[in-house]
DNA sequence: ACTAGATGTAAACGTTTGCTGACTTAGTCA
DNA sequence: TGACTAAGTCAGCAAACGTTTACATCTAGT
């Protein structure tokens, strides 16, 4: 369903054969990990057997151990892409239009865009080092969505607008949720062309231009 | 840690006595959904297993198997408990200040409060029967929503209305679930007098008074 | 060609899970 | 009081879980 290409180099020395290598620890590392991101964003984490992923990816289940030591350490490395993906996402655009950007790719519904990763981002596992995780992320995301509306760090008076981004952000989450995992309709079906003119009123009534 | 008091009449029919009742079946049944429903909302499904869920109700673990068939069932019977509060709670508004009452309401973080209702209504099982219930009381819920802002059922280009109630009933859940389950900082101590504003301006953006 | 280490596999371990059936205790009424 | 029923207890089942162990197979370097 994923339909990887066969991604050919994976070892950092440049020289790789294009052919798709038979054993790739690289590879085979991706290939849970993709698998893990959309379990775990769309069930959950306890509703998720390490048997499940492995399965999806195609891949016996003992290798989930070998390369994540268990499968909090696989949901871990699941947080971190995610909030890599988030940071790149919005990363690579303007300041100021971080929100429509935020407000466009949440209309995104495939199983790596966004909505995934947002949806993921409220799953919990129980473990402390992911909470402290996924904290880390939302903080940093609100914040980088914060400054774009001039916010700035300690400045008072200013917190307001951090406490708005957090609420931008779980409107985001909650939107991405019940688009992705409960399927609410007709919310799950709109199309992005649907979706961002609300989720632009939204974010802006929130986080006035300024 | 609950602090339960020891709340006295629990079957209908008036001439009960005041003291408690040693054996009650009423009352453990009521015991178990608060216990489940605290439990459910804050964890999810997967990760809350029935002997924690009787623990916290101090109630013997077979007793869930007696009253509510099985662990689906009870969480059938929170969604239940869920949707009903959630209309008791926004029935009592008058209908164009529905969305204010929400607003106001989403603020309050006790732990049977429309906040922790909330993010039951996100939690999945994975058991259809329980999808439809929370699909019903979102559904219901998001029609309430729109009605008071000019949707009606069929009548064309008023869709519009009810994604955009959609859009801010997963607005509200998600908020729920940052501030009860996920905790980040500062969404999650802000006062309800920090949050009405912001609130009631998302609503508004997307639910504009007529 | 040969070997050493990396990669993948299969089977099983010990625990925890939801649930059940036989049992005991408390309340009710003749 | 003594039977009868509702309410609660207890021990344990079978299945599913995450993880580990011992083994097989591939790849790279010589």
């Amino acid at each position: 369903m994923t339909a990887e290409p066969p991604v050919p180099a994976t070892s950092s020395t440049a020289d790789e054969p294009a052919q798709r290598r038979r054993r790739d620890a690289a590879e085979t590392r991706q290939l849970l990990l993709d698998a893990a991101r959309q379990r775990f964003a769309r069930d959950g984490y306890a509703a998720t057997t390490v048997r499940d992923i492995a399965d999806d990816a195609g891949v016996n289940v003992a290798l989930i151990s070998r390369y994540f030591t268990s499968k909090e350490g696989l949901f871990e490395a699941c947080l971190r892409a995610a909030g890599d993906e988030l940071r790149r996402t919005t990363g690579q655009t303007p300041a100021d239009r971080v929100p429509e950007a935020i407000a466009r790719h949440i209309a995104d519904l495939g199983a790596t865009g966004l909505s995934s990763q947002l949806a993921l981002l409220l799953r919990s596992s129980g473990d402390a080092g992911a909470d402290e995780i996924r904290r880390g992320v939302l903080v940093r995301s609100s914040e980088q969505l914060a400054a774009a509306r001039g916010w700035r760090p300690g400045e008072p008076g200013s917190e307001q607008i951090l406490l708005r981004a957090q609420l931008a952000l779980a409107a985001g989450i909650g939107v991405a949720v019940l688009r992705s995992s409960i399927r609410l309709e007709p919310l799950s079906s709109a199309t992005e062309q649907d979706l961002v003119g609300p989720l632009r009123d939204l974010v802006d009534a929130l986080l006035p231009p300024r």
